[in-house]
DNA sequence: CAACTGAATACTGTCGACAGTTTACAGTTG
DNA sequence: CAACTGTAAACTGTCGACAGTATTCAGTTG
């Protein structure tokens, strides 16, 4: 596997200001669902919770309403953001054509090494499919979706990208499950990978596209019976 | 012209938070060039500047770092943010396939209004490079595209557009000007509205990214052109 | 005269406090 | 007993202050 470029305790020291470090803090409360959707955020608390003032989480809470994580009311607070699937559908409509791009890219430029690493990837998948470990397949697949988009070599699509998914992450946490099962999605995987190994990458692109509108088809399928409950 | 939806007064004093008006402000400074490139921003100054504290800036200074306006270095300041050549190109790939969709979707979607709308700035665009007005042709220019993507229909197509837009506004900024002529570029725009008159959306999408593919080769010859001296 | 060293200055990072607003709740009235 | 009202508590919005870090510049030395 790829390692990760090694920071250097200087680089470290540098870079992580207290409201940064506060900010992945709370992304990760967030998208790990311990800060439930829709519920409020508490200042104060989160700033005991760090052993900081309220001023760095205040900052932190601002660049995270600026990612679309969390919503401000004046003098009510910050809430985290609720997505609808209409919403959702927007988002959709928009990470499509940039999984377009990234599987055309990703077939432009993809070395072996890289290539290796995502067959190894759904490989993984395939394990988990076959003992049923769901949880284990979906964060397989986050990582999947997430090397494919930094193997196309272009920081801007990935920032965009991530911000999406992010995005699209809040929604699943509603409560809806990927609702068709887990398999189906991995053939999808393979083919993604197959047409990047034979370097066609019209077709990458294609697929990769059709991947993620099935995603969203699922999404879909998903709400419709939350709703009709 | 559409007409803006009037905020009642309610609104206002409810969604305006005083790092959100700064925000704006800091933004409009820094987008219109009265704050340079790369140039430090001071957090007092600023706070002098709009009677206020420097909490608030430093709400709104994170927002914007987010939103990738300026860059923050530890113990040292926030910077006005530098596009390298490369950095835009990274951009524009992004941009490209965004506009595609725009295209198609306001060939879809877009009101006989709104039509008119968009040929009335295209008009006015003529009208500009007759004059060699080229300070309103840019404007106009920032309109018609703003316009677009607004019709397209989908509120985070636009968002996304619209940061990636402000990036290369900062890098416009830089000294270099579009460098081919404006008369060249109407003919696109104008081709693009036909388009979409006729409800063409496949051509609609194809003519906007390659308006935008042409956009960035004029950057890489401006930029050429500023390197060589 | 150039390179260096040190103090003084300017600015950022963070905190605690206070004012103003919303929310929760107890008491009151029809 | 339900609806309403007023008060108390909780929390946000904003500020001023202090500590610690970069930067500047004058003085010094080779």
């Amino acid at each position: 596997m790829t390692p990760p470029p090694a920071p250097t305790p200087l680089q470290l020291v540098q870079s992580n200001s207290l409201p940064a470090l506060v900010h992945a803090e709370i992304e990760q409360l967030i998208l790990r669902g311990e800060l439930a959707i829709g519920q409020r955020v508490n200042e104060s608390e989160l700033a005991t919770r760090f052993g900081t003032s309220r001023g760095p989480i205040r900052e932190a809470l601002r660049a995270l309403e600026e990612s679309r994580l969390v919503r401000s009311e004046k003098h009510r607070g910050v809430f985290v953001r609720e997505i609808s699937v209409a919403e959702a559908d927007e988002i959709y409509d928009v990470r499509e054509v940039l999984d377009q791009l990234v599987g055309q890219r990703v077939a432009e430029r993809a070395t072996p090494t890289e290539l290796a690493d995502l067959e190894a990837v759904v490989a993984e998948m395939d394990a988990a499919t076959a003992t049923q470990d769901l949880k284990r397949y979906h964060a397989l697949n986050l990582k999947f979706h997430d090397m494919l988009v930094a193997f196309a070599g272009n920081a801007r699509l990935t920032e965009t990208y991530r911000l999406l998914t992010k995005e699209l992450l809040l929604f699943r946490l509603r409560g809806l499950q990927d609702g068709g099962g887990f398999a189906v999605s991995n053939t999808e995987h393979r083919a993604v990978v197959d047409a990047i190994a034979a370097r066609d990458c019209a077709r990458a692109g294609q697929l990769l596209r059709q991947h993620a509108a099935k995603s969203r088809a699922r999404m879909h399928k998903a709400a419709a019976v939350a709703a009709r409950k």
